[in-house]
DNA sequence: GCGACAG
DNA sequence: ATCTTGTCGC
């Protein structure tokens, strides 16, 4: 098992950010996203601003949207006001001219474009050969979140010919990585390696891991699934309720039947009717170590009626119960 | 109207 | 993912 990378915590690079913004100055939650080097961040970043620990002298009273519409603050909306005008922001129609008080030259090391880099060098890893043989064991796997701060894996072991249950453990821990669209990995990535290791030293690990997550079917062919499939060695299989990136059309989609998923001129996936009582399909990649036909055998090998393959029906169950 | 889109 | 109530259908 290869050791997981160090994540950055995001906050305090945010602070940082934060913190750089001159009296005078305004910026945007796009630019603060671009400055930590991805501006799929921008909505964390919103979140984290209308949460944080706000204290006196905090900055965040300093960030507007994106036209120079005031946008939330996480005190009173007047003291925002006052704030701003006191370092002689002057409003014209309710709006910052951010041609005149927008601040740009940030100093920073841009967090998310190394991990970025960090998942392309991953996708160069990734195996798309199918396995000789039908596995005889699968598992799922699937996180829930009782707070905040805390995440809980559930690793759920099927049998195979049956689609019963045979095994389940359930790890908690803490969790600071932030959801951020397209890198999951970082985030849940810690948890569910500790479930897997907990499967392994029980004897109870599966020849094939289902996951909830995309795996090639990414911007960058690096979604969770392939990420965990590279980190364990493990054959693992992406499946996902909505889909990530690329394109099908899964209009009047009859049940059991496939459409391919395309994504920059590649087929990275496909869209899987399930369920009878679901006209939306699933969504399946290959992970590691397999390859597309093989993900949909295995898939539908456990299919019972459900739109999701039992070991993740489980998953999904067990850490949901969890939870709460 | 247009872009984004996993958990 | 999580927050939430009732509601429609098999």
């Amino acid at each position: 098992m290869e050791k997981l990378p160090p994540v950055p915590d995001l906050r305090v690079h945010l602070r940082e950010l934060l913190a750089q913004v001159p009296p005078g100055r305004v910026t945007t939650c796009m630019e603060l996203a671009q400055a930590l080097g991805s501006r799929q961040a921008a909505r964390w970043v919103g979140h984290f601003l209308l949460h944080h620990e706000h204290n006196r002298q905090c900055a965040c009273h300093r960030v507007v949207r994106a036209e120079g519409e005031l946008g939330g603050y996480i005190g009173r909306l007047e003291e925002k006001i006052e704030r701003l005008a006191a370092e002689g922001i002057v409003l014209e129609q309710g709006r910052v001219p951010l041609e005149r008080f927008g601040y740009r030259d940030f100093q920073t090391r841009h967090p998310l474009l190394r991990l970025r880099r960090l998942q392309l060098r991953l996708a160069n890893r990734v195996v798309l050969c199918p396995p000789a043989n039908l596995p005889q064991s699968l598992a799922g796997v699937d996180v829930a979140y009782p707070s905040e701060y805390e995440a809980v894996a559930s690793y759920a072991l099927v049998d195979a010919q049956t689609a019963q249950l045979r095994w389940s453990v359930t790890v908690r821990q803490k969790i600071v990585f932030p959801y951020i669209t397209s890198f999951l990995g970082f985030r849940e990535l810690p948890v569910l390696v500790a479930a897997i290791e907990q499967a392994r030293r029980a004897g109870q690990l599966a020849e094939v891991l289902l996951v909830d997550g995309s795996g090639v079917l990414h911007q960058r062919h690096a979604g969770i699934a392939s990420h965990l499939g590279v980190l364990t060695g493990l054959t693992t299989v992406g499946v996902t309720k909505k889909l990530l990136c690329g394109n099908v059309d899964i209009a009047g989609m009859d049940l059991g039947t496939a459409r391919d998923v395309v994504h920059e001129g590649q087929v990275v996936g496909i869209a899987l009717r399930t369920s009878p009582r679901s006209k939306r399909p699933i969504f399946i990649s290959p992970g590691h170590k397999c390859d597309l036909r093989f993900c949909q055998t295995v898939v539908q090998m456990v299919l019972r009626g459900r739109r999701l393959p039992e070991p993740l029906y489980w998953a999904d169950r067990l850490c949901r119960q969890a939870a709460k």
